[in-house]
DNA sequence: ATTTAATTAGTAAAGATTACTATCTAGGAA
DNA sequence: TTCCTAGATAGTAATCTTTACTAATTAAAT
């Protein structure tokens, strides 16, 4: 046991906490895919997650991973992030932060803001709702898309 | 022909003009595409563009219409707005504005906020790449999801 | 160990988007 | 105006993404 436990084993315990606490069984599935999206630094789509569970559970179902991502969102442990291209993506991440989207390929980047942070809630947006949160995002064309890589 | 063109025939006239300007051929499909467009104030998907352009030509083809809305969003003349559930949807105001979404409906509104666009773009989102536009999108629930409508 | 309700694997179905091709047409040239 | 043709469409098929179904399995409480 090291020391201190790394970010991967922080994240996986806020997950996993988070489905006890919800009072759902802890499957092996379930437990697999908390610890793939707790390794990971991007936001990957259910294909993606899948693939890398799958190489440690040979067996699950690509429905189970759908019913898994849709349980953690729900619950509010993982967010799920609006695809401007084809399939639904999530964040693990979620400590407040903002996002980088590439127009061409799809490329999504974190990023902080103080600045961002500060700015109070429109009045306009309260007339409409219950706010939960306000999360910047910045459209543009990453680096490699920049220069005309056709990949 | 009124004093002052309405907002509506204004919004069709730049899409129409961008059309001619890019140089592709201005169909009779794609100007009751871009008509339906201008007469909305909401973010319809394809499937809404379809049954209004439908009323008016018949035998147009879903594809055509996917194809002209693509046409239309690559050509920068009316958004795309990230779909967290399901259809991928577009918007035709142009004008610089922010979104609420309801995490529940998806319902989705428009709302300005000059303190939002005062903020300068955060140095670390120009690391990506080339920034195109910063939006902001509030997450919540809409008032007709806050009191427990099933609908 | 027994019990049971929740969960899963495997597959089918549904829904959304893209591809294909014969036909048609917008727009330029004659 | 008429003719011509590259580009666009209609209708449909194919592909991709997500959800639904059911018999079998299993977490977790007793
Ligand atoms: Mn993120
Ligand atoms: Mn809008
Ligand atoms: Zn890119
Ligand atoms: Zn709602």
């Amino acid at each position: 046991m090291p020391p201190f436990p790394d970010e991967s084993s922080h994240h996986l315990k806020r997950l996993t906490d988070g489905l006890k606490r919800a009072g759902v069984k802890l499957t092996h599935q379930r437990l697999e895919v908390c610890r793939e999206l707790a390794g990971v630094t991007d936001h990957p789509d259910v294909e993606a997650v899948f693939h890398g569970v799958r190489a440690r559970v040979p067996t699950i179902s690509l429905d189970t991973v759908y019913r898994a991502l849709a349980l953690l969102a729900d619950l509010g442990l993982i967010g799920r992030v609006g695809a401007l291209q084809g399939r639904m993506r999530f964040d693990p991440n979620m400590t407040p932060h903002h996002h980088f989207v590439c127009a061409r390929c799809g490329a999504m980047h974190d990023f902080t803001s103080a600045a961002v942070d500060q700015i109070p809630i429109p009045d306009d947006a309260h007339a409409f709702g219950h706010v939960h949160a306000m999360q910047v995002e910045i459209r543009g064309l990453c680096r490699r898309c920049q220069f005309g890589q056709e990949s």
